[in-house]
DNA sequence: TAGATTGTTAATCGATTAACAATC
DNA sequence: TAGATTGTTAATCGATTAACAATC
């Protein structure tokens, strides 16, 4: 299997979630190519070439298995492993992720929250106490963490993550409104939720470009 | 000027976001295609183009006014201005975008947020007491709401959706993980969280994949 | 079988990058 | 002036879509 795209990826995904949706994630269902098409508003050939990527073997005449289709996605992506992450900042955005219970479904797993903040550190959120920054590298380690989500202010964001990659994190989502750099063997996703509400403020403004953005 | 698409506006918020916070809004600077490439990682022929689509003229052998990048985009997006949105959904995630401070500073004001739970209503989050779903209509009229942020359970965001609609808003920032469809005037951004998710967890499953995603 | 559907190759489209003349 | 930089046209690249043979 080829190395996936952020595009297949994010294919692969609203494929996932429409069956998981509409069809049920045990239930079985032969589906085809053409019936997704029109349903998700994707061309036919990329959804065949899409699960050609993963594996995914249709029958001519009769379509593909929704349950195939899951399962193979659950696969690829690892939604049935439980990994560990630590979540840095426990403001409204960092106890609202920490505890989205959602992510256990996607093979995530909140293994402790940090904040810096002395009148944060002890309080529960969901079923973590909040811990103190210094306590960062000690956990990440006992716990064996993978990832680390970001949800401190911008002007702290890339001494975290330094911290974060230097206690062996390899993967960081990053909500700070700022762009953080890491080595090369570290993923970092920036989910700049600004950046989203400018498309939608300048659709607002330019009402005449219809096209839904994603 | 023609319709920018996301893509280029995903830049342009680039370009935005470095000048404010490493030469400051107010400054003044003049900045290279070439210097601007090298920080983000675009290409100087891009940077120009991007800058000309939104009428920002450089100088040859000198460069861009930093105060002119940040006024053309901040004047092409509506920043200045003061935008009424309503938040539908007080969980933790909503309470979290409703009193994220960072908005104003994109043109976007929380005029209203409201909540079915009898639990939540009445209590204060931010600066706003969460309100009961039947005011809904009421509120958007009142207080001329466009934009409508979407803090809902799955399940329930599509008839959401459909109220907000046609209550009048042409825009909605919709965080529930499922797609909701909206006519054609209306601008739908889906915010999914779990499927920027995904993206990390696969490259936490094949780190041979080095490149780092947006 | 006939018709529906997959799987894959070829064509198209759009975005990115390279090249380079114009400018100061 | 010489050299740096813009602005724009042309070339490249990659993603999407169309075409169609293979399959059941």
């Amino acid at each position: 299997m080829n190395t996936l795209n952020p595009l297949t990826l994010n294919r692969l995904m609203g494929y996932y979630h429409y069956i998981d949706r509409h069809i049920g994630r045990d239930s079985d269902q032969t589906i085809s190519s053409a019936t997704l098409s029109k349903l998700l508003n994707i061309d036919d050939t990329q959804i065949r070439k899409d699960l050609a990527v993963i594996g995914v073997k249709g029958q001519p005449h009769v379509g593909f298995s929704s349950r195939e289709i899951v399962g193979a996605i659950r696969g690829v992506l690892g939604f049935d492993l439980s990994r560990p992450a630590v979540v840095v900042g426990a403001g409204r955005l960092g106890g609202a992720l920490a505890s989205f219970k959602d992510f256990h479904d996607y093979g995530l797993r909140t293994a402790a929250i940090f904040d810096n903040n002395p009148q944060k550190i002890g309080q529960t959120i969901g079923d973590q106490v909040v811990q103190p920054m210094d306590r960062l590298e000690t956990v990440i380690r006992d716990s064996q963490a993978q990832l680390g989500i970001l949800t401190v202010p911008a002007h702290a964001a890339q001494q975290v993550a330094d911290r974060l990659v230097q206690a062996g994190l390899t993967a960081l989502w990053n909500f700070a409104p700022t762009r953080i750099a890491a080595p090369d063997h570290v993923s970092v996703r920036h989910e700049h939720l600004a950046a989203g509400l400018a498309e939608l403020l300048y659709h607002l403004k330019n009402p005449l470009s219809t096209d839904a953005a994603t």
